[in-house]
DNA sequence: GTTCACGCCGAACGCTCGTTCGACACCCGG
DNA sequence: CCGGGTGTCGAACGAGCGTTCGGCGTGAAC
């Protein structure tokens, strides 16, 4: 029908103005009626395309998951050498939030808005997303020697390591995602300065 | 004064209890109600000792800032090693971060909440706590080489590494807090496995 | 014994919130 | 020409918000 596909690309853009509003202002921040004014719907218009406020945030963030997945999939399929794996998912995972920052900075930021269903559904594909980078980071091992830390650790650092950057990243800036996502692969695998980091150097760890 | 001092604890108790509910519902999720209920006092009682909800989050964050620069400055200082002052600047944020659940987790995701004089001071602070971390990082390359990666990169994906454990870590898990900013140190300055990323392992970077 | 600042409170104010409801144009199949 | 789904809207509702205000008890100062 041509009649859904009007509507669907109704809500899209009901979406996206919605992300960048979240975005700038939070999702708690922000009045349905903020939404209204910047999407260029009436209040109760917005009722017609969502059920509730709590929707809304769950469609961006689902949508933005499933399409950050998805992308991911596509990315490393076929790719057999584990470190270029890890290469392709850490330069899908920034050039898609680098491209999205809205919808990114909402689903890393609003993570804990959601609650019920839409909650599990969306944990459930960041947790999908983390097991497939927590079995890379196993195949890197295999390959390339016993890993200097646990591996829990490395995973969730680096993903704060990449979604960090909704604080401090801009697109439009003169620092290019190609130069951004290469260099937190090398940081990641090989450090800042590739020091092999000895006990001596951290003798009085907690002390202070 | 004996009662100023009272004053003040009394002053002390309410921003924990108040940093307990931000952490855990979200600044603006959270109303004066909630904290009324949660500190054992009326909720005009709250105005006696805070002007506003605004000022409240200022408290909470201005001062958890102060705690963290002092004790940074003071973990840091007689240290010559640039390699050891970087591990004591790591550890002394983790081990603060780790101790200071609440209050670090309110600092790092609900720093766009304040504006105008509050947003102003506490970003003073930040900038002044970075400047010291990238001040290290210019040391560190100076004994130890060229990095492998633009500073600036560095800088902000290092606190991201370690903002970011608000999102999974918990400090009574199994997880020791020396570990954690052992790991940390190795990471940032090893790498995962020490690999030194050459460009043909990733040839082609945002392709997908 | 009176005074007065301190610590604290119940009640209320004005406002904004998310959501609902009934209605009105529009267009397409009959 | 007509009936019904589609898209949109203004107005309103009840609830909850941050904040204020007047007052009350208490204990030290004089």
């Amino acid at each position: 029908m041509a009649q859904q596909l009007a509507h669907d690309e109704k809500l899209d853009a009901l979406l996206a103005a919605a992300a960048r509003v979240f975005a700038k202002r939070g999702y708690h921040e922000t009045s349905m009626r903020d939404l209204a004014r910047e999407s260029g719907v009436s209040l109760s218009g917005l009722y017609y395309y969502v059920k509730s406020k709590d929707e809304l945030l769950f469609l961006i963030q689902d949508r933005s998951f499933a399409a950050v997945l998805a992308s991911m999939e596509e990315a490393i399929a076929g790719v057999e050498n584990p470190v270029e794996r890890l290469a392709r998912f850490i330069d899908n995972h920034l050039d898609y939030f680098a491209s999205h920052m809205a919808e990114m900075k909402v689903l890393s930021h609003e993570s804990g808005a959601l609650s019920g269903q839409f909650l599990s559904q969306v944990n459930a594909k960041k947790r999908e997303y983390t097991r497939v980078l927590m079995d890379i980071l196993a195949d890197v091992e295999r390959t390339n020697g016993a890993a200097h830390v646990n591996r829990r650790i490395a995973t969730y650092t680096l993903f704060g390591m990449m979604n960090w950057i909704y604080n401090w990243y801009d697109p439009l800036g003169d620092l290019s995602v190609e130069v951004l996502s290469q260099s937190v692969c090398r940081l990641f695998l090989g450090g800042y300065v590739g020091l092999p980091v000895s006990e001596s150097v951290m003798p009085h760890m907690t002390a202070g």
